[in-house]
DNA sequence: CGAGCCGTTGAGGGGATTCAAGCTCAGTGG
DNA sequence: CCACTGAGCTTGAATCCCCTCAACGGCTCG
């Protein structure tokens, strides 16, 4: 079994250092974000004590088994989410980008199921459990864009057992690259992971992460390929992905 | 890549046959279903029409990407969660035993995730959108309740991830077998998956599959297979388990 | 400049797949 | 009645993909 933890992560100290706190209208990622559906004036008469977290990468949000008073928006950045085995194993079972919440566990009093920990220096909005209740109280609206938000996981774990963790290990990758494409930066360069991450998620060893790099390179699905950044070619990566997939 | 479909599966002539509408309070599942937290008085004064839905063994209750006007509770029996990838490899993604809630994409009026299919002949209740809401608007209890629910079906999916999908395969089976425990019958005996299901589970050939089950048989872990019924030492389980998982 | 992390590449071994044969059992029809 | 069939399961042998172990280079930082 591929992955041991070893990397001696840096901590937040939690409660981690908040940003002033804010309101929600002039946020960036209001639209995409929990209360992006709500009204203005909704939201304008509650008072909300929403703050900014910032998160340095590799930098951990909360840990698995925890309980916590809030949940979190991404802001920007990349947040994974990720469970350690009995043997000391570590394994990814998502990625949450700009506008999706994670940690909704905690509205229900829950402990975290996952350690949250950020991919690249990553920006959040903290949203108290009594914040959110405050706000369904003013707009009957909230629960449905809760559940909305709930079945977006659902559906993103279960597709990451589908594509991620399905088939040979090349299949695999190609299948996270499309995946970590809607990420990408302003310039369209997706972010890659170091070998090891993506090892812990497709549930290889670091080495075979390393070749399929290498490979996908010489192939052209990869250009560019500077430490952590990588621009891919569309055409090529869907080409190559229904020869893998036969 | 394993499991190619072959089997052509009879499927339920939708709407299937209905059993007649019930209430819900004499209901043997209803402690841990989802109206299972409501006072009965709620229950009582709301008209639900609330039919039970009996499935065969690989019948299938609704298909990926259709739209349905219910969700549904596994009242008995078992149902797979499954998907099928472009190569037209079959994936479960998940199992859901009873008192389980199924098909709650449905309740946002989003097309289903994933094809449902009767694992074993399996009878569930169908919940139809205008109850719940009925009920949602009697019992403000009830967003509470539909939200643990999905938090419930996110934690299966993940711990799916890092359980059923990471590692060799001689630990995933045994993590399979972990799984099924709480789905015994009343003498105690789990179900045995087919060796081509066991395959789309743990994403092994079916040939794997078997010389698992054949390991596990000799080793005791495994008591009088019969066909699809097993008795499993708990106790030896356990030992093995954490042998393979160091 | 040495230490540690990250990435790459090679060689060898092992676990899972592939291909194949043969078994049991239920259903079917001559 | 019994061959005939097809589905499900098992087992063997050969192949291949991925893991393991190992060595090495680049880079950052104390």
């Amino acid at each position: 079994m591929p992955g041991e933890v070893h990397v001696m992560r840096r901590m937040a100290s939690r409660p981690a250092s908040l940003a002033a706190a804010t309101h929600c209208p002039p946020c960036e990622v209001r639209p995409q974000a929990l209360f992006g559906a709500l009204a203005d004036a909704t939201l304008s008469h509650v008072r909300l004590d929403i703050a900014s977290v910032p998160l340095a990468a590799d930098e951990s949000l909360y840990l698995r088994g925890e309980t916590g008073p809030a949940a979190y928006t991404v802001r920007s950045g990349l947040v994974r989410l990720e469970r350690v085995t009995e043997a000391g194993h570590r394994r990814i079972v998502r990625l949450a980008g700009r506008g999706e919440l994670i940690g909704q566990e905690a509205l229900l009093e829950r402990p975290f199921a996952d350690e949250a920990v950020a991919c690249m220096p990553t920006v959040l909005c903290r949203l108290p459990r009594s914040a959110i209740e405050r706000v369904a109280q003013a707009d009957p609206a909230l629960p449905r864009a809760l559940m909305l938000r709930w079945q977006a996981a659902l559906e993103q774990a279960e597709s990451w057992i589908a594509d991620i963790s399905t088939g040979p290990s090349r299949r695999r990758m190609l299948k996270l690259l499309e995946r970590l494409l809607p990420h990408a930066d302003d310039q369209g360069r997706v972010w890659l992971p170091r070998r090891q991450e993506i090892g812990d998620m497709l549930d290889i060893t670091l080495e075979t992460a390393s070749r399929l790099v290498s490979q996908l390179s010489r192939e052209g699905v990869l250009a560019s390929v500077d430490g952590r950044r990588a621009t891919v070619d569309v055409a090529r990566l869907a080409q190559v992905l229904v020869a893998a997939d036969r």
